[in-house]
DNA sequence: TAACTATGCGTACATATGTACATATCAAGG
DNA sequence: CCTTGATATGTACATATGTACGCATAGTTA
């Protein structure tokens, strides 16, 4: 057996999940094997087996880590906010920018959503990360706005993703206005 | 060889669209195979490459029937409205209704969203499917109301789908109200 | 009745896939 | 220097998968 290339490599397990989700993003669950994540993380296929038990495993902890990121994120960007209005400009920002809500961003969680749909860690993954972001908004709103901003922040942002014309950022305003009030 | 056990099946490929569906509602387009449908339909695998050139053709056209139904019964509900508070009910009923957003139709959505993410015809199906919405509300509503409500019936069962404790009727009637006012 | 043709089906096959595992390599301690 | 245990890797293998295709069948026509 040939000597290896590379032998020290202590990020490689993080480089891995980072690949998957690339992957993902790319080829979609579906599409997404031991091979290929391998290759996009310039690993070989052995480490795949090595650092996780399954594929499945692998995916858990790739979508867990997404929630976790997208989540804190989230709640940076609202905790930043100093007053009612400046919270409403940084819920307005999560639903127009390209920043957070990127097409990749957008793509990642339709599969995540799916995946959780069938992966019972995942579904608690997801109720923290809804739990979180509706604590982010209720530094600032009352409960039942919070919690409707939080639906209209995931409807305007799948919406914003499929329309040739998304509503513009003085819309979505108009709208996040409508249920703070 | 032997003898097929039916030989005149006219609804065959209706029913082979049909236990598509089924097929990814359990086990995800991820565990979608040609052989898992022709059981789930009871059809023999030369069936498969008979009537659909490819599995991504049959997805494509099962998705595609899927957001047909859907979308059909959004603006049959709504159009059944007669007033304005009527079909704020009406709203209020697609988005709490265990009929309307059943966790089969939420699963196979996110399905449907990751999918079309990568399928260019099925991404025209989802804005044909997002403007009859639109044009189903506009009915009732004002232009720019009609594309919050959209979004927040969008959110409002996506999260409901999650959530441990999703909101009840009255809150999610409140939460129209102050969109429509 | 006999031939014809569109429809339907069983099976074969090349390829891709998840996973196991025997072996190799390295860092550290005795 | 030598041993040891953790880490890493190439490869093998059973299985599943998409798809092609030759042949059977039934309804129709002459």
């Amino acid at each position: 057996m040939p000597a290896a290339q590379r032998r020290f490599d202590p990020d490689r397990r993080a480089r891995i999940i980072q690949a998957t989700l690339d992957v993902v993003a790319e080829h979609g669950v579906a599409g997404t094997t031991h091979r290929r994540v391998a290759a996009a993380a310039d690993v070989p296929l052995g480490s795949m087996t090595y650092h996780f038990d399954s594929l499945d495993a692998l995916l858990t902890e790739a979508f867990t880590g997404l929630a976790d990121t997208v989540s804190a994120r989230f709640a940076d960007r609202l905790a930043a906010a100093a007053t009612v209005d400046a919270a409403c400009e940084a819920v307005v920002d999560l639903i127009v920018s390209d920043i957070w809500a990127s097409p990749r961003t957008m793509l990642l969680s339709y599969e995540l959503y799916a995946f959780a749909a069938r992966n019972p860690p995942l579904r608690r993954v997801m109720q923290g990360w809804m739990a979180k972001s509706r604590a982010a908004l209720g530094q600032h709103f009352a409960p039942e706005t919070a919690r409707a901003l939080d639906a209209m922040i995931e409807g305007l942002t799948i919406h914003r993703s499929v329309d040739p014309h998304p509503a513009g950022r003085a819309e979505v305003r108009a709208i996040v206005a409508r249920l703070v009030r």
